[in-house]
DNA sequence: ATACCTAAGTTGTATGTACACCGAAATCAA
DNA sequence: TTGATTTCGGTGTACATACAACTTAGGTAT
């Protein structure tokens, strides 16, 4: 049914094949179905699933540095100060500055909320495992890994 | 070397298994690193990939109406009415009212883009194919689709 | 020791994206 | 026909995220 140029064509009998097997479009569209089923799961801890994680790094390893933790969680060091801002608000985490580094620490509110955000977490895997299946669902995010490797050059 | 419980012990002792398979990160990594590759690509064009792919759709679908295009383009109407506003000004696209909806049709200008696009699209897709290898391109696309397919119910 | 260089974090700014809500048009029900 | 409901698109607002430029601190070389 498809012409195998369609990509070729004028612009008139464009059927669009370019959009869906365009990587572009399939992994923001993963993402996003990611992020919404892991949101859900995330409110019954009043934070998104970025925050939930950061505090579950930042009380496993109280002291981390800013830059270690920017790198765990794939984020650059400029949007991870916007999160601690946000989250020091909160009274979540607290900075101790060290010379030019900076070192993060749970704050005993912080601490608290872990079993919950662990909790979330738990509920997040089984949710996703139970729908794609545990294998495949562990398939995929080494796809995902290897595939990010490959292209972060 | 790892304990199969990690995601179940202190804090204290807490590798960060529970990051590195975690599909929010995973899936969030792959979208950034693709989006930055087709960025790249798109460069050329002066547009980011979302407007060019836009642009190519409306090229082949004069006067499609924007709700079929935020779906083509998975993102919400709300989203879209910000890009066609955007493509707007630049003289990319225009607006005709018809009722209650809005066909969406090139410029002149617009079309005029296309050639580039196309050839920006065709690069992108060389570029990740020759990283991944087609084959497993074109598996790694299907996989994101079915699992995307699966979550949003 | 002074003068560069590098590295960590912050800030200004810009972009993509969503959600909740609103108005207008269309459709359906009485 | 009129009134209620749905649908489309737009707006206000909020959030995640990045990059470039800046500041300050530490390290290195002569």
């Amino acid at each position: 049914m498809n012409n195998p140029l369609n990509d070729d064509m004028p612009a008139s009998q464009n059927d669009e094949a370019f959009l869906r097997d365009c990587l572009f479009f399939n992994a923001n569209r993963l993402s996003r179905a990611v992020t919404k089923m892991a949101e859900e799961q995330f409110a019954q801890t009043g934070l998104s699933p970025m925050y939930g994680y950061l505090i579950r790094i930042v009380n496993g390893s109280p002291g981390i540095t800013q830059k270690l933790l920017a790198e765990k969680l794939y984020i650059t060091p400029s949007t991870l100060t916007r999160f601690i801002d946000k989250l020091e608000t909160k009274n979540l985490v607290e900075r101790k500055v060290q010379g030019k580094t900076v070192l993060v620490y749970p704050t005993e509110k912080g601490n608290a909320l872990v079993p919950r955000i662990r909790d979330a977490s738990k509920a997040f895997k089984a949710e996703y495992e139970n729908l794609l299946g545990k294998a495949a669902a562990d398939l995929l995010s080494a796809e995902l890994v290897k595939t990010s490797a490959l292209m972060e050059e």
